[in-house]
DNA sequence: GTCTATACGAGGATAGAC
DNA sequence: GTCTATCCTCGTATAGAC
């Protein structure tokens, strides 16, 4: 032992000394911890060892734990943002637009689904001032707004918009955070795999289709 | 200064040296802590000083952080336990059954606003054990199996059982997670307010009703 | 840019007086 | 049963060599 080169080391050196490779290794590995800690029982040793660097890294690229914390914010909002933004300038029923919006949604959802359970838990915890500099409160407006137009239009039941908004919201972001407990339950499969996830969605669209149709 | 018992003092005095009085102080107290920090960013601190007793007190009384977790956690789950078990040996059909469970957890929910959160952030971030030690698999075990009832009854719709039943508990407890991001988005009124929370209630159980009928 | 060593504070837990 | 004082580990953050 001594000075000769172990694997280990050789396989920390193999990517390195790039900006280019350390940083997303660093938010990879962050996006991971925060989603299943949460920011303060979240450890700064742990996402290093994940991301094969150094502790200090994580303090000479992003200052501090905050400013890595809304980095991985930023990034897992930004698929959400927008799938907002694409079901803007259509021409659609109240109803089409929905369930369009509720599809992308859950498809940005399916492709990082560790970011509902960020948001989830940065609900619960934060107090709100990194769920405003998102813009997410945009996100309950805008589906308030179309379940609002379906009611008047008579394509949806009466119901209260702004619950039904968040009620909408749940359908499509519980199922993310429910997983870790879900897969010890039973059920073979794992609840985060493709092929759950394509069913999750399909099953949410439906339940929302049908939860928001007036009975007849 | 010195020996003379300041208001303090004697606030802190007033209830004490009684077990019936401190422990139900500290779990009142750790409920409303680990509701919104989880487990491990949870302060012993905190609890102690919101409880108004000495921190020493909750290792004398719950062995360690842990010990007290589980006893908070077994409180918050006893009401939604007998709401379950409230709604079994009922003769009803699959739809009312159905729709008086939703109603009874949404109930005991509503009596502790702050259960779902310590479930969902226990869900996230914790790896099951205490979800399979209290039973909460049966929770969901049990609304499959009335879904199953019911589609098979022609009640209602054709649609993946087990999903069915994430969809529906997910409809009851997110937003009591988000209730703490939905105050500072708009909304005059509190989310966790009396009228609030019922309209709440309401609006789930509509929306579950309307969710697993088959349109027609 | 990368790494090692370390300062520093916070927080869980215990001991022992009253 | 209650309280004070204290120990000790862990985790963020920085300093400084390479």
């Amino acid at each position: 032992m001594g000075h000769i080169p172990s694997s280990v080391d050789k396989l920390r050196r193999t990517h390195s000394r790039d900006r280019d490779v350390t940083v997303p290794a660093i938010l990879a590995a962050a996006e991971v911890e925060f989603a299943s800690h949460g920011f303060t029982a979240a450890r700064t040793e742990s996402i290093a060892a994940r991301a094969n660097v150094v502790k200090g890294m994580i303090f000479h690229y992003f200052k501090n734990k905050e400013g890595l914390f809304e980095a991985v914010l930023e990034r897992a909002y930004q698929p959400v943002s927008e799938a907002l933004d694409r079901s803007l300038d259509k021409n659609l029923s109240a109803r089409e637009a929905l369930l369009t919006f509720v599809d992308w949604l859950l498809t940005a959802m399916t492709e990082n689904p560790l970011s509902p359970s960020i948001f989830m838990l940065e609900s619960i915890q934060g107090r709100g001032e990194h769920f405003r500099r998102l813009g997410m409160p945009s996100l309950y407006a805008r589906v308030e707004k179309l379940l609002k137009r379906g009611i008047a239009a008579g394509e949806f039941r009466k119901m209260d918009p702004w619950h039904g908004a968040i009620n909408i919201m749940g359908l499509c972001a519980f199922y993310f955070g429910a997983a870790g407990n879900l897969s010890q339950a039973d059920k073979g499969s794992d609840p985060l795999s493709k092929a759950s996830l394509k069913r999750h969605a399909a099953e949410v669209v439906a339940f929302v289709s049908a939860g928001v149709t007036a009975k007849s």
